[in-house]
DNA sequence: TATTTGTAAGTAAATAATCATTTACTTACT
DNA sequence: AGTAAGTAAATGATTATTTACTTACAAATA
């Protein structure tokens, strides 16, 4: 029996992402991305049932597992409020820098109902968002550290002005001068938790 | 001369909005649209060149725009830095609340490189973000209320928060209990002023 | 006042391109 | 030698946009 190129599996996602980040996902095609990736449509189809399957296992596999795990990097439920959070924020902007077509996807996931809905599947089989997150919140919550929301309240607050700046990032990658270094980076990250803390 | 029936127009723009917001950018065509408003495909090409016009004009005017009026109702830039800040959040939200198709292409702002490019047209025109809110931003920097930002990063830590907020709203929606109320908005606003304060 | 007329608005149906997916076949490995 | 992986080319549906025609009205004419 002939065994599977893993070579291409990876080409088609990598190309995928590509072409998304470049082109927006409303401009990938399957011929096109074949194309690209120097395969037939139909190899395609051996390893994806259809274009929704590709979709949303780039989004969940490739952008929102991949994330999760950079972003939860030496981070432990247990560690001072704001040495955590500068943690992810760190973590997260690391992440990203290195994969802006993964970033790109993600944002798509707040638009495309398609993924919208692989990502609230997803949100909830896990029990919400990232586990240790939540337990270190708790924690902070019960310790009276900072103040008691609504965990998706929380996230609001604590990770909306990160994944903003990630934007600005990228726009900013485009011009003469960037705006957002780590040091700036840590000066929002300490507003944010100011805000957050009792 | 045969008039323009203003009616069809609005049709076309009132439908394009709902069909985005109920099946994303993706699924809307121009058959559907026209279908959907009851009007021959011809006549959106009679009001708008193509497509992309289409989207264009739908999202800077219907969107952008409304909610740039909408925000800024009765907001003035010598405002005391929090209550001009909580004057500009329950304006969002209260716009929003009202007008979800066009939160959710405004969401599509974002990821799209059609409507980023657009936005950022738009933003550059009118000396970047709503002119108001940047005098007022500024005034309160030079009376040291509160920290020195680039404005990019000041509009980041100061509205993502009410974005991602308002997105868990419309969530909620569907759910048998809905977190975000006007009060939990205001704590989460006084939040995001107390980062900012000096 | 009644009727004609010019013209942009509007329609139904066609067009050509492009799409996701499949068919019929070939290849490469166990 | 058997079989899943892979290919090139086709299929039928759907797409944005156009063509060829009709309609409704304001202004000009009688």
């Amino acid at each position: 029996m002939r065994p599977k190129n893993l070579e291409k599996e990876e080409a088609i996602r990598t190309i995928a992402l590509q072409i998304i980040a470049e082109e927006g996902l409303e401009n990938l095609t399957m011929q096109k991305l074949a194309k690209a990736a120097n395969i037939s449509p139909r190899t395609i189809y051996i390893k994806y049932d259809n274009k929704e399957d590709l979709l949303v296992k780039l989004f969940i596999e490739e952008v929102l597992s991949a994330y999760e795990q950079a972003v939860l990097k030496d981070f432990q439920f247990d560690m001072d409020f704001s040495e955590g959070i500068k943690k992810l924020w760190l973590n997260g902007f690391a992440y990203f820098k290195n994969n802006r077509h993964a970033f790109v996807l993600m944002q798509y996931g707040k638009s495309s109902p398609l993924l919208n809905k692989a990502y609230q599947q997803k949100s909830i089989k896990q029990g919400d968002f990232f586990g240790p997150i939540m337990r270190f919140l708790e924690h902070h919550v019960v310790a009276g550290t900072i103040r008691n929301f609504h965990h998706d309240i929380q996230r609001a607050l604590l990770f909306s002005p990160l994944i903003d700046l990630m934007s600005e990032y990228f726009d900013y990658q485009e011009r003469p001068e960037q705006i957002i270094t780590e040091e700036t980076l840590l000066q929002c990250c300490d507003a944010v938790i100011k805000g957050m803390l009792k």
